[in-house]
DNA sequence: AAAATATAGTTTATACCTAAAATATTCAAC
DNA sequence: GTTGAATATTTTAGGTATAAACTATATTTT
């Protein structure tokens, strides 16, 4: 009843895969990031009228109660300046956050949570903390930490392979 | 010199975490992936001109001779019909798919790698998959499986809530 | 201090993605 | 054989994302 077709699915469909480990390995991350994803967006729509982005740079804010920068948000939430712009448009007109002045630099400003804000937060973030436990509920507490481990290895390879690209020109000009 | 602020950076600022290992985990998750994703999109774009979601659409159908339905795109790929219906009408208008009519049913069709198509797949797989094994150069081999098996259970129990969800109603009603 | 450069943020143009409504066709039941 | 439900796809409206161009302010160089 259930044909379970997704990502995976063009590499089994051929019995013995002749591709390489790294690349099921891929296909499978990527689609257990995306059935949680999808869940949490959903239950964000269905639960709080809210979408996961707007969410993120709420948590983000919740962190750091003295504000962020817009370059801030942008390197943490790993998105383009331009994308946070309109995030936090949006949570402005919703009261939910607030643009503040900093002075000694008049390009810039420090984007904080509201009261409201505050609050809002607060309330999703139980709810989210929950979804989350159950979307890894499959897992012994040793799996998960494994996991946690061996993904820890992934992102460290990543960053370097990102900070090497961006780099190597400077570098070269010794 | 690397600030290394990403989506876990907001967990890790309160030194002991209070936050369950699972939410440290689905960050982590998150992170990887889209660290991995932004690279696949950037080489695609600087060395084919093309996006994500096109290359995996002519994926699909590279494995898949006779074409596949809208509807089995969209499972496949894990996003909305509506969505399928717009990547497709790109690649039609760049000759890299076409649509070809079933008979016995005038609403639906096959969409199908043209001569073009699988020409221009072939290439960009090629790279793809040297991409994706630089992506996990950071891991043993035993690793790479060990992790492939637990990601195996991740999704396990993310396709069985899923399908809990779809199904109670229905099942409810015995 | 003027010119050049760098930085902070927004705007623009375009693509992606969704949910929900709409359209068109098929199937099932009477 | 016509009504009614189901299926396949598209359209619509709106949020999300990017790269690149742009504006405005700061900093550095000379």
């Amino acid at each position: 009843m259930n044909n379970n077709l997704d990502l995976e699915a063009r590499l089994h469909g051929t019995a013995h895969s002749e591709h390489p480990q790294e690349l099921r390995l891929w296909l499978r991350l990527l689609t257990c990031t995306q059935l949680i994803e999808k869940q949490i967006r959903t239950e964000l729509r269905l639960k709080f009228d809210t979408t996961l982005p707007r969410f993120d740079l709420m948590a983000q804010l919740e962190r750091n109660p003295d504000g962020l920068k817009m370059n801030d948000l942008s390197r943490r939430m790993m998105v383009s300046g331009g994308n946070i712009t309109g995030i936090t448009d949006q949570l402005v007109t919703e009261a939910l956050v607030e643009r503040v002045v900093v002075d000694g630099d008049r390009r810039s400003y420090r984007v904080k949570l509201t009261e409201k804000g505050h609050a809002s937060f607060a309330e999703m973030a139980a709810a989210h903390e929950n979804w989350i436990v159950d979307a890894f509920a499959g897992l012994k507490a040793t799996d998960l930490s494994a996991l946690h481990k061996l993904l820890g290895q992934v992102k460290q390879h990543a960053m370097n392979a990102k900070d090497t690209v961006k780099n190597t020109p400077k570098e070269d000009a010794l």
